[in-house]
DNA sequence: TAGTTTAATGTTAACGATTTAAATCATGGG
DNA sequence: CCCATGATTTAAATCGTTAACATTAAACTA
């Protein structure tokens, strides 16, 4: 409860002005004698002074502060994707502040607005349920640069992307090079622009060696584990060989629906997830995906909006990260001709 | 880049002074004329005027901010954990800053540290690497209230808790009353307070049937499902009937563990986890655990936290949240005579 | 009418830092 | 012994708010 500790006292307790007291302890004290530039270091440490958070970013107009939306905390891609942010933040001698919005649009613009309340340096946004051109209006307008991503429809600000067209791609590639002809597909209820892609670089796929994948093959429901559980009766009804599952979450749920109903992964039905999140590679069977780097990719956008708030005339950069297939044991050959 | 509106323009855009603004925006503008306020209102709006942070808080000596340090943001249990501390942060006005620290002692220190600077008005610390004591000494040297979490074993400050000694002894019955005696423990590097709970209570529990839980039962590895999968062999070496893991992440990691061996879960070995995270009901064979109730003790601990910031001299409160054993599929009945 | 309320709004001193521009102090050459 | 010069140090302005304390004018009272 002892009273804070100013400037203005460890000035005084030294003998000195407060500037000088600013100077040295911001680095800039090179113009002032190494005694007096000890004394006050020592004292410093004695007294315990830490300068006000507030006074100083008042006076410096900077928070060193990062504001972090994402859709949801208990999606381990999203774990990981923070904790690539969070590394690069720190270093940096920024501090992220996370929000998880949970898909609800109000909560959303909520936080934004807290967020430009709180005076962030700059923002990252994975959030789906905005609209780019509302996020953009709003944070142009308060000048405070901002890096979309996971759904790239708009061509604005800096960007972090891999190439989902091609991850749908190479989804169908494999599955097609494993002999499956009928597959489905399931996605979750907004579509949004990434995975869009997804699902076109997927049709895309399917399409070149004359496979098709026909609206009633596909099946919409949560993002979640819950809703690839739920999906199950739905997605059995279309008899397919194999599923091809928008996200890891959702290729889990399916694995319980199946399981619950005496069916074997990969012998009664393929499975294929994307994201590649680390369970993954400790359900049973190893589940086969396409591997988002998503540790990296929040090590990426942390590192590009850091580069634009040190210089926000910089042109617009984009970056994209590597998708890479992880072949496990969830899909099963049913015929290595590729006709 | 419009510059940024502060409130003396609003000030003069409305024609009154900036005392007017401040007490209309803050709901303190009850003496002033409806149509002053109408005027200032509608001119807020139309500026886009928000009020500086930093400027605020330097005067009101508060940041709304309540810090948050967890061990691992990739365990799900703590991704719950943070969900409820969000939510009911959110609707006290007040913004949860988040730190990972990753069992990195000084990782840990810095972000304490940085917690101080940023003036946050109080701490949730979910981590065990700090020293409970250096802990009390930093924070009420700084006058800030605290809530240790999952370390309780300084009775320092409110407390959130669950029996986990009970939770030990709840396992132990479980396991004892489906027959097993050869019970194998799974348990982390590092053996915080309430860990050290659930083993004792869990060796209590044994002992009560005449059962016991020696030494070499025992395997300690990393809490994590890549702990669990690595230590597979050396818990098999021991010939248990089933293994007690600390905590379901690992418990995951043993599942792949067994099923690389082609063993069944619970058929060759029986498992049981602790926290029932969401994926315990979604795993094969679905996860007997004992339930922690994640999400409502981020809320609890959050509600406390701050209602201590509201009154500092409120006595010391100590909520004590019920754990709940959810008996699913991983434990087989091997013989149900209790002796 | 003079004096007192009351309603409506303004002045200005904090808050705790940073920073610019100016003051002070030695030192030494002329 | 004076002043220029460079080395140290400091006074004062500033950042955007809030709030304690005025102030003003109109309305009411006796």
């Amino acid at each position: 409860m002892a009273q804070k500790v100013t400037i203005r006292d460890l000035a005084e307790a030294a003998g000195v002005s407060v500037t000088t007291v600013s100077q040295i302890l911001n680095g800039k004290g090179d113009r002032f004698s190494s005694d007096t530039r000890a004394r006050v270091l020592k004292l410093q440490k004695q007294l315990g002074y830490v300068p006000d958070f507030n006074a100083r970013n008042l006076i410096m107009g900077s928070t060193q502060t990062i504001g972090v939306l994402i859709p949801n905390l208990a999606n381990p891609f999203f774990s990981m994707f923070i904790k690539g942010i969070q590394q690069v933040a720190q270093s940096n001698h920024f501090v992220p502040i996370i929000f998880d919005a949970n898909q609800n649009q109000r909560l959303q613009s909520m936080y934004l607005e807290e967020l430009i309340k709180r005076a962030a340096n700059g923002l990252i946004i994975a959030s789906a349920t905005l609209d780019a051109n509302d996020i953009d209006r709003i944070l142009t307008r308060n000048g405070i640069p901002y890096l979309l991503f996971d759904q790239n429809d708009a061509q604005i600000g800096d960007r972090v992307w891999v190439d989902d067209y091609k991850g749908g791609q190479m989804a169908a590639n494999y599955l097609l090079s494993q002999g499956h002809r009928k597959i489905a597909l399931l996605a979750g209820e907004t579509i949004t622009h990434n995975i869009q892609q997804r699902i076109s670089g997927f049709r895309a796929g399917m399409a070149k060696y004359r496979a098709t994948l026909p609206d009633e093959m596909v099946v919409q429901t949560s993002m979640t584990k819950l809703g690839g559980y739920q999906a199950t009766a739905e997605l059995l009804a279309k008899k397919p060989t194999a599923v091809f599952c928008i996200n890891d979450e959702m290729a889990i749920g399916l694995y319980r629906g199946l399981s619950e109903r005496g069916l074997k992964v990969p012998d009664d039905l393929s499975v294929m997830g994307y994201d590649d999140i680390d369970l993954a590679n400790f359900v049973t069977p190893k589940l086969t995906s396409i591997h988002q780097p998503a540790f990296e990719m929040g090590q990426v956008a942390t590192k590009l909006l850091i580069e634009r708030l040190h210089n926000p005339r910089l042109a617009h950069q984009d970056k994209q990260l590597p998708l890479e297939l992880v072949a496990r044991d969830s899909v099963k050959l049913i015929a290595d001709d590729i006709q």
